[in-house]
RNA sequence: CGGUGAUUGGCGCAGCUUGGUAGCGCACUUGGUUUGGGUCCAAGGGGUCGCAGGUUCAAAUCCUGCAUCACCGACCA
């Protein structure tokens, strides 16, 4: 490709709406532009980009067995509504109606278009399994885009569905999926971690995301500093502290709290760490028959947080989870939020691990502007149960028993789930099994965000210069550079020549042609991110060499004429 | 959805307090100059100042409403 045919569309400045390193790269190399809120216009070095992503996809997808197929981004309500989800997704899932009136979505995901597929071609379990896979625009309307296109409302993902005939079916798919997913960021050359994670709204039980480090990642990632371990941050489990629980030492007693209402206060007040208090949440719980939902107290040591997924999990908690309003709070203890204990407490209790290991404690007394010090569990508050309701933090115990937890940040770029028969079984999709009767069908998906793995490559690889590309997706792989081509004929030639050469053994090359400065070219080319950049300058024609330059290590060498094509190739290739 | 802020040429911004001819840098066009790291000089084109209404002799500027966008949070996963 030559620059002078090509559309660079590179700015010196950022736009001002840019927060995140690689959204203002995205827009400053030209690869992206907004049309709206959360839509972004690809321009063809951002295209190139992401086909190379889509390329890498592709090649994985079918090596695991997956077939391609192309669903339709405008789906029927209907489908919608056999499955449940017209009622149960919030306003993210985009609803709108054509000429007749009828009800359409905007598909995030699909789930529904897919199943309905299979139930009509697939009759026989003889034809499981089955894993078909797509890569094409997603459309969910997020309440708050950002980040560029890294959570963009528009974007391209990779969604796969398998069908299987039983859970041991699916396990066989799931684990080829889980290695296909390592090897596409593996050849994508990123840094990246599958880790486990909770299945949330899609449904399902087993999943893992796919993260890829960066500092600017949405989501915490717990790993163990020792073992393969790692798990998304609300998943880790918090195992009991060690030990047996320290004898009680104190009495209890209260004390004034004045103008005392959170944890930090208290501790403040009363020169204490925050670890040795233990707070008290109270939410709602479970409805019952009447429809009552009493409160349930959650008990956590001052410096630990809440891990609402773990919560809302267990039995007696109301899901999704919901706090008691300030007169639900008063009416059950007397007292509003800042000094409610589990002390006297006519509710549940249910107590974290670790806050069930504490001793000689300092709780609400149930009476404004008091606390109780000198708590102790079994003497004070006999009736209470004990689970893991927290989050992880640095340094806790991995929960498979080997080193400690770090926390890290990630994105969130690939992740598969065992569905198991959520919406085959809503869409009745069936086939008849060996003993010749209908039997429903097991499910997995596996997406892959493939939009947002351009900006989480950028991410991980830039310096002040702008992009560096791991060469799997390059736009170019390089960047033929001759100063000042139109007052030399012989550098005209040897790029001409170079060009040429590079092309036919099928090098992917920009040549920048332009009538510009060399300082003007340099910067280009770094700020697009070409990982080879080939200079042609009279300096070193007269020794019948050009100079090359590695975008990522800075290394420079000359590299005879004649033998640029065989030096590049082997550039490229390893 | 709550909080904060922004909206002036393609991009980045000033001007608004104190109403009176719409400006700067980059980019673009033309000529010259320069040529191994975003040259320099000169000339030029391009803006109903987000929209609507109000106040005023007069509104980019003051007032009201709306829209769009971003950031923080919650939500989602």
């Amino acid at each position: 490709m030559r620059t002078s045919q090509y559309l660079l569309s590179t700015v010196k400045e950022t736009p001002a709406d840019a927060e995140v390193i690689s959204h203002k790269l995205m827009l400053r190399a030209g690869l992206v532009r907004r049309l709206g809120s959360g839509m972004f216009s690809y321009l063809p070095t951002g295209v190139r980009v992401m086909r190379k992503v889509e390329d890498i996809v592709r090649q994985e997808m079918n090596k695991a067995g997956a077939i391609e197929v192309l669903l339709p981004m405008v789906q029927p309500a209907e489908l919608w509504q056999e499955s449940g989800r017209w009622d149960t997704m919030d306003a993210e899932l985009l609803r709108f109606k054509d000429r007749h009136q009828r009800d359409y979505v905007l598909g995030p995901t699909h789930e529904e278009v897919i199943t309905d597929l299979v139930r009509r071609e697939i009759t026989s379990y003889k034809q499981l399994p089955l894993s078909l896979y797509q890569i094409q625009t997603k459309f969910r309307d997020e309440r708050r885009p950002r980040f560029g296109v890294m959570r963009a409302r528009e974007f391209i993902m990779k969604d796969a569905y398998s069908f299987h005939l039983g859970q041991q079916s699916l396990q066989q798919t799931y684990d080829a999926m889980y290695n296909a997913y390592c090897n596409i960021f593996n050849r994508l050359g990123l840094d990246y971690r599958p880790v486990q994670a909770d299945s949330g709204a899609i449904g399902g039980s087993v999943s893992h995301e796919f993260h890829v480090l960066a500092a600017s990642g949405e989501d915490a990632i717990a790993f163990s500093d020792t073992s393969d371990y790692a798990a998304n941050i609300e998943m880790a489990e918090a195992l009991a502290p060690e030990g047996s629980r320290p004898a009680p030492q104190l009495s209890l007693s209260e004390i004034a709290t004045p103008a005392a209402n959170t944890v930090a206060e208290v501790a403040e007040l009363l020169g204490v760490d925050t670890s040795t208090i233990a707070k008290t949440l109270l939410v709602l719980g479970e409805a019952d028959d009447a429809g009552q939902q009493p409160l349930v107290a959650l008990i956590l040591r001052g410096d630990h947080e809440l891990n609402e997924l773990k919560a809302e999990k267990l039995s007696g908690v109301a899901s999704p989870l919901q706090f008691a309003s300030d007169e639900q709070v008063l009416a059950v203890c007397g007292a509003a939020t800042g000094s409610v204990g589990p002390v006297g407490l006519t509710v549940n209790i249910i107590v974290d691990r670790a806050a069930a290991h504490m001793a000689d404690f300092i709780v609400g007394a149930n009476k404004d502007g008091y606390h109780l010090t000198g708590v102790n569990w079994d003497r004070d508050i006999s009736q209470y149960q004990v689970a893991d309701i927290r989050n992880i933090v640095a340094g806790d115990p991995s929960p498979c028993g080997f080193g400690q937890l770090v926390i890290k940040r990630g994105i969130e770029v690939g992740h598969i789930f065992q569905l198991g028969e959520k919406y085959s079984t809503a869409l009745k999709a069936g086939v008849l099994n060996e003993e010749g009767k209908h039997q429903i069908m097991t499910m997995g998906c596996y997406g892959v965000g493939v939009s947002r793995i351009v900006a989480a490559a950028i991410e991980q690889n830039n310096d002040e210069y702008g992009i560096i590309w791991p060469d799997a997706i390059a736009p170019f792989q390089v960047a033929l550079i001759p100063m000042n081509m139109h007052k030399s004929a012989r550098i005209a030639e040897v790029a001409e020549r170079l060009y040429q050469q590079l092309t036919a053994a099928g090098i992917e090359v920009l040549f920048d042609d332009r009538r510009e400065r060399p300082g003007v070219m340099f910067a280009d080319m770094e700020l697009i991110g070409i990982p080879h950049s080939i200079v042609i300058g009279e300096r070193n024609l007269d020794n019948q060499q050009v100079e090359y330059k590695n975008r990522r290590s800075g290394e420079k060498m000359l590299l005879d004429i004649s033998n640029v094509v065989a030096d590049i190739q082997l550039k490229t290739t390893c």
